[in-house]
Parts: C-alpha cells; structure tokens; sequence
DNA sequence: CGCTTGTCAAGAGCAGTGCTCTCATCTCGG
DNA sequence: CCGAGATGAGAGCACTGCTCTTGACAAGCG
C-alpha cells in the first residue's frame, strides 16, 4: 500500500500507463466526440489488448469521468489566469475578458466543452468528484464580481421582481459562493453566468445557424450588458 | 409512382408502418434517451426482423431526423397556442406565458429537448428540411415582440454598445424574421431569446445543481427581466 | 388465366462496441 | 531466490448498425 509519499517503480508506471490512455482518449475525444469514443480504439492506438485497459481504468464511464475533470480544470486554469491577468482593469472590462477567455477555450475545445456543458451523456451520472474542478470557472466570474464589490457598492440595472422562494433560494446561495452583494446583484450575476454559456452553447452547437454571422461581436455585447446588468 | 392524390392501399399500409416505427422510437427515445436509441430495439418491439426497418427508413440518421422533426414541431405548436391564449394579456406577461410554455414542454420531454438544443448527435448532419420546423419556437417569441412593438413603441432597458459589424448583422436578421424596431430592440430580443434556452438547457441538464433550488422561480424571474430589457 | 414485376419479411453475416473471464507471464519484495 | 501479486493477452457474451440473399406474397399486364 505505498502512496504517493513513496512511489514504486510499479506505481510509476501504472500512472504513467493511466496517463497515455487518458491522453489518447482525449485525443480521440477531440477528433469525434464523446459518444463515439471507444475503449478498444483507444487500445489499439496505444498497441494493447483492450482488456487491459481495464486493469487502468474501471470502464467507459470512469474514463468519461477523468476526462470531464480534465475539461473542467483546463477551463478553470485558464479563467483564473484570465482574471488573474485582468485585476488591475475596470470589473466590467475584466469581466468581458474572462468571457471572451471562456469563449476562446470553447472554440478551441468543441467536444470537450460539449461534454461538460451538453446534454448528459445517458445513463452516466457524473461523480462527487467532478463537482469542484466544475465550479472552478464559475467562481472565476464571480470573483470579479465580489472584488469589484468590495471596491464599491453595485447598482445593477437588471429589473426584476423576488417573490421570497427565490430570496430565500439566493439567502443560501449568497453563504456557498461567499458574494456579500444585494438581491438583485446576486440574481444578475446568477442571469449573467446562465446567459453566458447558454449563448455560448447556441454558438459552439450552431444552434444560431443563419441568424447570426457575427458570433464575436454578439458575444462581447452580450457580456458587455450582462455587466452593465450586475453593475459592474 | 402514386403521390398523396392517389394513396394506394400499398402506401397506406407503407406509411402506417412507417408512423408506428416512429411511435415506438419516440417512446423509446423518452425512456432512454436519443444516444440510445435502437433500430434493432424498435424492431423487436414492433415484433419485425431488423432488416424490415430499413424498408421504411433508410438508417438510423433518417430516424433522428424524424425525431427532430417531431419534437421541434411538437414545440413549435405548444408555444404558438400559448401566444395565441394570451394574445389579450399585456406583452410582458405574453412573453413570459410562452417562455413558460416551453419550459414545461422541456421538462415534460427532457430528452426530445435534448434532442434538438443539446449536442449536437455526431457524425450526425441535420439535413435541410428539420430547420423549419425548427424555427416555429422562436417566431412565436418573436411575434409576441413584433405585435407589442405594433401596438407601442417600445423601449428597451439593455445597455449596449454595437460595433458596425453587429449592426449591419441586425439589418439582416431584420429582413429575415421581419421584426421592424431599433437595433436596441432586436439584440435585447436575440439576447433573451439565447438567455432562454441557455437557462432552460441549465435546468434541463442539470447543470445548476447545487446551485439553485428555485428552478421555476428563477426562470420567471429570468423571463420577466428578459421582458424588461426588450421594453415590452 | 398465367406470368412477371415489385414489395416485403426474415435470416445470415460483417464489423464494431463494452465488459468479463481465464490463463500465462513477468516483476517486485520479503 | 522464490512466491505472490500485478499485468497482458485472448476468447467469449451480448449487444449495436447495416448489407446481402433468399423466399413469400400481391398487383398488374399480356
């Protein structure tokens, strides 16, 4: 039972093995998508037997799940950095650059952004696990909501009446992503971050084909008045 | 070569097979969703060999196709009767009676949903005749904006600025969806129409859990503050 | 009436999938 | 240095979509 603390050369190579099916099946990922992706191809292109996979990887689903986490934390990183690089900005300057950061790994990441932000894949059901490198990004934009709220006092323009179910609903959700801010910023920033990747998903799944040309230019308007909604 | 004039008792017959094979995939469809979705399975629950199937359908793609035909159209009708039951009410309580409509048409059929504004099926190219059906949902949100901005001048809350490259976009969606208002107007009517499904794709797919509790309330909340930015 | 033609159902078969099992091999640690 | 556990390979099961061939049947025509 030797952890981390101590690696076999076994346990090395174990890992190391684990890492070159994952590297191939995001490989393969990116090629054809999620739902065709196959543990056998994967085999093959690795040159092993495809039960032998098994001895890495408990299945199908479980290779899903490596690769979603791999989605998320690649998302997340690069959100951060994008925050991290714009802090010296004005909130809602920053905030658009975040957006466009997640719209560039979008397009640059189809499948893999279809496969954390699409439809479910049926009958997998994502694990515990995958739940804190998800809200990576999202805390990446409410970050700069909270530091620009620290600095100053919001006013939203976003118009819209709380029936107290949803007060309630936004009292808990105020505790779990630590924003100190109003009703009516937390309920923007809430729009805000669901007008986001849905816009987003209606451009990456062509939802928009033929209504829309210019995708950049809506996005960035988009995000520009979702900031003006919070009050950024 | 009898057309619809002239229906032969073969084509008759044809076509009830046809409509039963599409019946059964549809239901099945609802029960495992699309990725799923079995010609042999149909086969064997119509109580035919799965070569049989492919007398009437040409493969699995033409299936989908079907599919989506179905559910865009089953949308379609559902959102076009909410316009019409609440052409009386003010405009801003029309839009959020259809947005309501789809909704609970979304979660009465998550995985028809699923079908048409998820990932897109791989491999698989949705041919030319499913995007008019597709469109009804959404001239049905847009008639609820086009007849308020008959009866009034409406005026928008979205702040905005549009670069000419957007704006010359708008002209063209203009004359496409025949929508004759401001620039202001027609982003804020696109923006909610993204916001819409990108908040009901949320919901629908789970993507908000944990995060929020309050589903309907929020997409009320979300559909009136949608209202408001358009100027309805 | 008989024969040809077109339609249909069924079965076999191919190539692929996820996954399990057994068996041989190989390597590492006591 | 040898045994135990880790590993790889292969066969096999139950699926999938799809194609091809074969045989049955009904419609239409000479």
């Amino acid at each position: 039972m030797t952890d981390a603390a101590l690696p076999t050369a076994r346990a090395r190579a174990r890992a190391a093995v684990t890492d070159e099916i994952v590297a191939e099946a995001r490989r393969q990922l990116g090629e054809h998508g999620a739902a065709s992706l196959s543990l056998r191809a994967v085999a093959r292109a690795l040159g092993m037997a495809s039960s032998a996979v098994y001895r890495y990887v408990a299945g199908r689903d479980e290779l899903l799940t490596l690769l979603i986490i791999d989605a998320y934390d690649s998302l997340g990183e690069v959100a951060e950095q994008a925050a991290f690089d714009a802090r010296r900005k004005a909130p809602h300057n920053r905030w658009v650059e975040v957006a466009c950061t997640i719209r560039r790994w979008a397009h640059e990441h189809p499948h893999e952004y279809a496969l954390v932000y699409g439809t479910p894949v049926p009958g997998y059901q994502a694990p515990e696990e995958t739940s804190a490198p998800g809200t990576r990004v999202s805390l990446a934009l409410v970050g700069v909501v909270r530091e620009a709220a620290e600095r100053s006092t919001l006013t939203p323009t976003v118009q819209v009446d709380l029936p107290p179910t949803l007060v309630a609903d936004l009292e808990r959700l105020r505790g779990l992503i630590d924003l100190d801010v109003d009703d009516e910023v937390l309920v923007a920033t809430l729009l805000a971050w669901t007008q986001l990747f849905g816009l987003l998903s209606f451009e990456v799944f062509s939802q928009t084909r033929g209504v829309v040309t210019e995708h950049e230019a809506l996005f960035v308007a988009a995000a520009t008045a979702m900031a003006k909604s919070i009050g950024l």
